[in-house]
Parts: structure tokens; sequence; C-alpha cells
DNA sequence: AAAAATTTTGCAATCGATACCAAATTTGGG
DNA sequence: CCCAAATTTGGTATCGATTGCAAAATTTTT
């Protein structure tokens, strides 16, 4: 029975002297006088402690502000309590938008986001999840990106990933996809139903996957309607604004006539609405214009945007919950996901 | 928060079994021949080592893909190489700019940020700091926010603090501060400068340190110039679009005749400028309007806003330079501020 | 009241990397 | 060629919390 006297003769001298370094689970053992065991069963309810006991431990605890320390509960059970986020940029709206949503998804659940961006640069982002691992984060949720689906596969084999905006399934792998295609063909329908037979196309990067899907059903639309498409009325721009504008201006300045254009998203229709409002064309009165996105901007723009809604939160909701399920935590939800529709606004009108 | 066991007793059959679990320092150890000091060593350079072990090493190091468990690492060192940021919402433009800011200051660093979103909710921030130091984060930056002082100087006394947005000084202790009374003092004299007299101003939350200084700045302005104010034209918003349209509305609804209207923030505008679409009231023909913080998307407004330009982007840059300063980072920057100026746009005209 | 079954508690090993210290090796001087 | 000095290397305790196992304490059974 080694009853611990318990106090060393000296204290070093501070104010109020609690000791100068985080007071560790021994110290509160010692004081409660316990083993270390039973004040980790404490804390973690792992079995049951006689209630004497357990109270002397929890005022031991409360008296020395005891705190466990995260990186030794990590080391010993590998779990960081940390979900990985792989974003591109902090400034985007729309990750800041997903980002919303994985936080909220994740809220309570002790687990917490790091957020890394990669930066539109796939090297960059492979460099990045592989310090995310390094970093023994518990899981990992990729936004959007341009890895290729092999190397998330092999990421996947590690740890499980979830990824917004692309169709991918797998062991400990699980995309979270929106019809891209779709709302295209929503926001190019809308248009031709106005009565607009000349609509001009800003794309979006070649190298997005979520601007070829956006391309397919802009065209899909056309087929449909068997309209016929001027190749010269589609230019690219960058998902940006600046991308917007200029791209607005070379259309213009193409000389073909159109009535209408369907900006990939909607950064890039602000862009071109700039440019319009800069050469005195009226919107929606010479041009109508449909964006793709739905950021909360857009519904203070003057006029009000005509867009086709991405459910970019719920996207990020439904991406944390997911990784929570796969993790083992209790969840009664169940990740579900949103159709794209349209929102009518007022940048659009018959032709 | 029950820790998972989670290791299978049988191993997934993989084609080229190298082990099942992530090797260790000690694996690398015993394939090169060396001692685990050894590896050690040479991983951190923090000895001299023949070079043939070193080859040895470095050979068993990329046969067996060793990277070294951050979370041992952190236990022994006490060090997470991480930075604690609490925000409030991950959502608003403004804090996303911050991040930006303290992502790039980070680069290149190794350390990396967890962000941590406090709501607008004093409790819930400190709530979210203790968390932040539960998770033995290196430092915290904290955006804004609503901590009183006095708790600021005691976090501080765990580890360094910088904070944006307030004036304070201490040990590990260190604030930015942007001149928000200087800021709203050049737009207001702006105005009337233009020869505006009636000018209508819609504050941000009462609860917040920069809402008021900008008020104060409002006044300045107003005194220097002897101006008369008429109270009824100062309503409350929220810094949100919402705030600003139902503000605007409340002032059209008074009575009292303005030509101007000073917006705490650019948001705000947003807002108000809506409601003035809606009414099919000109700007900046009948009224015009000045924001605050210069937010990228003020520029692709029509007609484009003016504002103070903030340098939230800066302040964050600078905030995250700060930190590494004083964790002992070697930096050739120095963090600097920026004085606040006027961005003359579209949405002001003289009376 | 003694023996068996059950519950509560403590000991000590473990997670993986690091650093102090001592042992082994190499180098230099006489 | 031998011994001292300088350098490189290895053994092992340590960071702090958790847990399998066994000892101790308690309750139940006979």
């Amino acid at each position: 029975m080694p009853t611990q006297p318990a106090k060393p003769a000296f204290a070093p001298a501070g104010p109020a002297s609690e000791g100068l370094n985080p007071p560790t689970l021994f110290d509160v053992a010692r004081l409660a006088n316990v083993s270390p065991s039973t004040v980790s069963r404490i804390i973690n309810g792992s079995a049951k402690v006689s209630p004497e006991r357990k109270r002397a431990v929890e005022d031991a605890i409360s008296k020395l502000k005891f705190r466990p320390n995260f990186s030794a509960k990590s080391l010993r059970s590998s779990s960081t309590m940390t979900i990985g986020v792989l974003t591109q940029g902090f400034d985007s709206l729309y990750f800041a938008r997903a980002l919303k949503g994985i936080e909220q998804g994740l809220e309570g659940s002790g687990y917490a986001p790091l957020v890394i961006p990669g930066h539109w640069n796939p090297t960059e982002e492979a460099e990045r999840m592989r310090l995310l691992m390094a970093r023994k984060v518990d899981a990992i949720a990729v936004l959007g990106g341009n890895l290729r689906d092999s190397e998330l596969m092999d990421f996947a084999r590690v740890q499980p990933i979830v990824v917004t905006g692309r169709k991918i399934e797998g062991h400990q792998l699980q995309g979270f996809h929106f019809d891209h295609a779709r709302g295209a063909f929503l926001a190019t329908q809308h248009l031709i139903d106005l009565g607009h037979t000349s609509i001009a196309y800003i794309a979006g990067p070649r190298a997005h996957l979520d601007a070829l899907d956006r391309t397919e059903g802009f065209f899909q639309a056309h087929r449909l309607a068997q309209l016929p498409f001027n190749p010269g009325l589609m230019v690219e721009g960058d998902y940006q604004e600046t991308g917007g504008e200029a791209a607005m201006l070379r259309l213009l300045d193409s000389g073909i006539p159109f009535t209408a254009v369907f900006c990939a998203n909607d950064q890039t229709l602000w862009g071109a609405r700039m440019a319009l409002y800069r050469l005195g064309r009226a919107v929606p009165g010479e041009f109508s214009l449909v964006g793709f996105d739905d950021l909360p901007q857009s519904q203070y723009m003057t006029p009000p945007v005509t867009t086709v809604h991405q459910p970019i939160f719920e996207l990020g909701l439904a991406a944390a919950q997911a990784l929570l399920l796969t993790l083992g935590a209790k969840l009664d939800v169940k990740p579900a996901l949103v159709e794209p529709y349209l929102v009518l606004r007022e940048t659009t009108r018959p032709r």
C-alpha cells in the first residue's frame, strides 16, 4: 500500500503556486490518492469506480484545472480528432460556403477541421494531402480540386476520404456529386424558352471537371431544342470576375450577334455584367444573363442574378456527416443531396 | 469521447506486403542496422553521422516510405506546429480575406492553421479558445471577436496570442489595430466635400468595438465641418445585407430628407443599395453611398462601390508573421500595417 | 463462517520520437 | 606505436495517457 505522503518539501515560489507546467494525470492521481488508471477511467467513463474516489478525483481535477494532454492522447489512441479539409483557396466564396457546411456538420462531434488550401494546383494538392496524412488526421474531405481519381483511391487506402464534386465510390472513398450538366441544361433551356436563339457561353477553365460538365449541359439543351450553335460564341473564362469581364469583351468584339449569355459561374457573370455596364449596355434589356452557383451575393447585385442554385453548403454538410458516420459516430441524420434548380431573378427576359 | 481501438486482428491482403501498420523509426533503424538515435539524428540533422550510415538510413526510409509520427513528435517536443485561429464565421467575406492573409503568412513555415469559428458569441469564443489551448496549438490568432481584453490577457499567459482589430499590448499579446475611426472620418468627409449636408448613417451592431469606432469617425467629420446632424438619420444595421436593406427602408420611412448615406460596412451598403433599386431610386443620382471594408465584390457591383479600404488581408498576414516571429522563426520581413484610404468609385457624386 | 463469484483498483507496458549520457570509434600528438 | 582528445554511435529514460492483466476488496453463495 504505497500511501504517498505526497508533497515535495519545497514549492516553486509563485503567486498562486499551482505548479509551473500544466498538471498531468499523474498529478491528479497523487492529489486524489489513487492510481493513474483510476483517474483515466473516471475521465473516460471506461469503467466503474467507487463514488468516494470519483469525488476525490473530480475535486482534484478541478482544483488543478487539469486538461488531458491532447498529443499524448493522440499518440496512444492514434486518433487526433481532426478532419483534414483540402480546399483550393480561402477567399473563394464557393469554398467558404462549403467550409461552413463542413463546420456545421462537425459541430458537437468533437472533431475539428484542419483546412489546407491546394491553390488549384494538382501537384500541390497531392503534396497537401500527404501533409494532412502525415499530421495523422482521422479522415479527409476534399472539396473539388484536380486530383486524379486514381490518386484519390490511393490515398483512400490509408484513411477515409470524401470528395465533393465528383462521382466516385470505393473502399473508404465516397463522392458527393452534384449534377452540373443538368444545372447547365436548366439554365440554357430557360434562355431558349425565353426565345433566345443566339446564346453565348463563357466557359470555365478547361482543366476543371465540373466546367466540362457544365459545357456538356449547355450543348445538351441546344441539341434538344435543335438549336444550332455558333462556336464563335463560346469563350473560356477562369471562373473569376476578371475572366468574365475579358470574355464578354471578346464576345462583343467578335461581331457575332447574340442576345443572351450563359456564364459558367456567378463570379464570371459578375465580371461580364461589369463589362456591359461599362459599355452602357442594358441587362436584361439588351442581354439576358444566367449564372451558376447561386452565391449569396448574386441576390444583391443590381439587377439580382438569375442563376442555377448549387447546394454548396449542403454538399459540405453531407460530406462531414458521411465522414462522421464512417468514423463510427452515431448520427440520426442521413447525408442527403439536393437537385440543381434554377433561381429566377432579374437578369433574364423574353427576347 | 471514447477512443476507437480500431485495429482489426486480420490483415487485409495487400499486394506488396510492407507491413500492416505504418513503419516507425525503429523499423527504419533495424533495416539500416543502426540505432534509433542515429535515425533521428539524420532526420533532424541534429548531429553529424558518417556518410555510409546516412545513405543506409535514407535508403531504409524511402524503402519503407517512413514518415515520422506527428503525435509522437508533438508529445515529445510539446509543439504541434499548429496555429489556432479564432474566426467568427467561415462564410463571411471579411474573415475569408483575413484567413487568406494568415494562410499566406504561414506559408512555408511548417505551421498549419487550425480554424475554429466563434459565431459572434463571447461565451462560445471563450470556449473555443480553451478548446484551441487544449489542443495544444503553439499560438493563437484571434480575428476580431468580442472577447474582453482581460480575458485575452489571461489566455496570453499560457501562450502567444495576436488579435486583429483592437489596440492591445502585453506579454505574449499583440494587437494589430486598424484605425476605423479615421476610415469613417475619411468616408464622411468625402461626402461633405461633395456638398452633402444631410448624411444618413447605417451603423454596425452596437456590440462591435469597431462599429463604435466607425461611428466616432462619422461624428468627428461632422464636428470638424461644423455640420449639424439629425439623430433621426442614424439607424443600426447588423453588418449584413439584410440589415442594410431594412435600415435603408427605415431611413426612407422616417421622412427626414437626406442625399447621402454612409454605411458601416460594404455588406450593409449592398443591402441598402438593393432597397433603393427596388424602389427605383437612383444611385448615385438621388443618393450617394459610401461603404467600408472594400470587399472584393464591391468593385463588381453596379455601380462600383466607393468605400474605405481596409487592409484585411494584410492584417491577417501581419498577424501570422508576428506569431512566427514570436515562435522563433526567422523572418526577413517585418509585419507592417497600412493606413485606411478611400477608394473612389461610382456610388457618390456632388450634390 | 468459509469458499466462490464479482467488482474495484493498481501495476507496468505501450504508443513513437527524442536527447542525455556513456560506450565505441576515429583522429592527432608526442 | 601508444595514449589522449575529439568525434560518432548506441542504450535507455522520457513525454502523458491508456489498458491488459493480476491483486485486492467486496459481495454473494452455500
